[in-house]
Order: C-alpha cells, then sequence, then structure tokens
DNA sequence: CAGAAATGGTTGAGCGCGCAATCATTTCAT
DNA sequence: ATGAAATGATTGCGCGCTCAACCATTTCTG
C-alpha cells in the first residue's frame, strides 16, 4: 500500500488543528474559573438548563458530553457539592436517576453564560471571518456525521 | 454591558467544534492503538523524529507538546519504559536534559505513519475539499496567532 | 566576585477520566 | 411465568496531567 502522505496544506491543517484546539479550551477554561466552574462543569449545566425540565437521563447526559457514565457519575459528584444540579430516582424505571439543574444552578449559569460567550468570541467566533465560521461549521458536522457511521 | 449573543451559526460553528474536536481525537488514537501508542505518545516521537540530532531540550518539548514540565517528565517514563526515546544530561548546561528518539523509535514511528495518516484522512482529511482544509488552516492559525499575543 | 534571580527538571499530592467488574432493574424469549 | 439478556448506574483501580514545592545549575546585578 502506498502511503497517501499530506500535501503541505493538509499537513498545516492537521497541526494547527492539533496544536491549537488544545489551547483554545484552556483559554476558554481559565476565563470560567472565576465562577469556580471548568468547562465540563459548564457544558453540563448548559445541557441541563435546555433539557426538558431542566433534567436528563443520567446516561443520556453523559453521552452528550462524551464522557463515559463512571465519568459522569464522578463530575455529578462535584457539581452536587457545589449544589449547581440534583440527583433524582426515576419512579417509572427503577434503574434511571436523573440529573437535574438546581436553581443555583441556573444563577451560575446565567451569571456565568455572557462571560463565557464573550470569552468565546474573543478567542474564536470574533477571528474568524463568516465564511470561515459556515466553513468551520459545515467540516465539523461532515466529521461528526462520519464518526456517527462507524 | 449588553451581553453579544451567538448567532445560530456561530452556535453551530462553537458547538460542532467542542462535540467533534474531541471525537476526532478519540478515533485517531483508536487507531493507534495497534502500535502501542497513544496520541501523546506519536506527537512526542514526530516532534522529536524532525529535531536537529533527533532530540530536543525537555522545556522545549513540553513546550510543543503543550504539556508542563511536570507533564512532560511523567510522560517520558513510558517512552523511556518501551525503549522509543533515550534521555541525556546536556554537557553545557547542567540544567538541561535532553530527550531523544531511539532507533527503535525511529522504527516505531515509520511503522505507524502510514496507518495514523490514512486514519487522518478518513476522519478528517478526505471528508472536506480543498477549501474548506484551506479555511480550517487559516482558522485555526488567526486563533494560534492571538493566543500568542496574550 | 558574591548574593539574588532566573531557568531546567523532578517529585508528591490531587483531580478527572476510562476500563472492568459489579449490582439492580427492566425487557426479552420461549 | 421464568431464566437470560440488556440497560442504567456506581465503585475500585490505574493513568496522565496540573499545581506547588523543591533542588540544581546558570545568569544577572551591584
Amino acid at each position: 500500500m502506498a502511503t497517501r502522505w499530506l500535501t503541505t496544506q493538509e499537513m498545516a491543517a492537521w497541526r494547527a488543528f492539533i496544536l491549537t484546539a488544545g489551547d483554545v479550551i484552556r483559554a476558554i477554561e481559565r476565563d470560567l474559573q472565576p465562577f469556580d466552574l471548568d468547562f465540563g462543569d459548564y457544558q453540563l449545566l448548559v445541557m441541563l438548563s435546555e433539557a426538558p425540565d431542566q433534567r436528563l437521563r443520567m446516561c443520556d447526559l453523559a453521552d452528550s458530553l462524551r464522557v463515559t457514565r463512571s465519568g459522569l457519575t464522578r463530575r455529578m459528584d462535584g457539581v452536587l457539592k457545589k449544589k449547581l444540579v440534583t440527583r433524582t430516582q426515576s419512579t417509572e424505571d427503577g434503574r434511571v436517576a436523573f440529573a437535574q439543574i438546581s436553581t443555583k444552578g441556573m444563577e451560575v449559569l446565567k451569571t456565568a453564560a455572557p462571560h463565557h460567550l464573550e470569552s468565546v468570541r474573543a478567542h474564536v467566533i470574533d477571528l474568524l471571518s463568516p465564511a470561515e465560521i459556515k466553513s468551520f461549521a459545515t467540516a465539523f458536522s461532515k466529521i461528526a456525521v462520519k464518526l456517527s457511521e462507524e
């Protein structure tokens, strides 16, 4: 099998991605620090805040956060201790537990969100042209579709 | 301060990025598993293989791998145990240690590289048009430049 | 040249996560 | 209806990483 090397342009794109993607997340996370949230906490709160009844089954939440069930159990420990979420057992199905965002969680999220969005703008969105943003979105969508097919 | 919310398009781009970026890395990493390398190991070997004399100072290597000096010390423990790299003290500056890729390390890298590149193609590059790749590269370059200014 | 500051590297503690094992509950098959 | 399989969640263990503290060495400063 002849190796299909990457062209200069392709390699530039790939390397820029792998080097910078982590840097961006770290920068965004640093800006969340004043609110005593890390990126995982913030994502968790967003997911719950947008869910019906502001709650989700643990397994569904785990999937959308891209962590294992066990990973979510431990992350929940943290946000539970901060009283940002509550944990309730389902009455219909004895196996499932719900994670629900608390009043305090909603308040923290509402406080943090504007700063977080400003941070996302400053580090990413405002640096790109509309065309680049569109291209950015479609590129990752294509990648996501492919991954979901496997 | 009025919050500058993200537009639908901007939000789509941002969310696609944060959800998919991790998925891609995990998929790539899974494809490296047969070679007993994780993504960090592979990156480390690539950096060393491209360096003059196939070696770098620990601190420079840490910077380019986006880990702390302490993180690199521990990662080196792993690749040292696998005999993929060697560790030598500088004669000119008693503080610095060099990480150098070994013959075995070069062999492992040469074996893994074609499969890894094929994996990168399959999950990312081959899914995008040349224009999207170019846009991808410039977008992350802009982001990287901004980050480096801070 | 001597003391202070900077630089390079390692170590201990702690954290977040995945994996494998485990347990409880529900659903399926016959 | 009952045993088997599937599903949901948690726990123990290990790994990789950061942070803070630390030591060694070099460089700067007066």
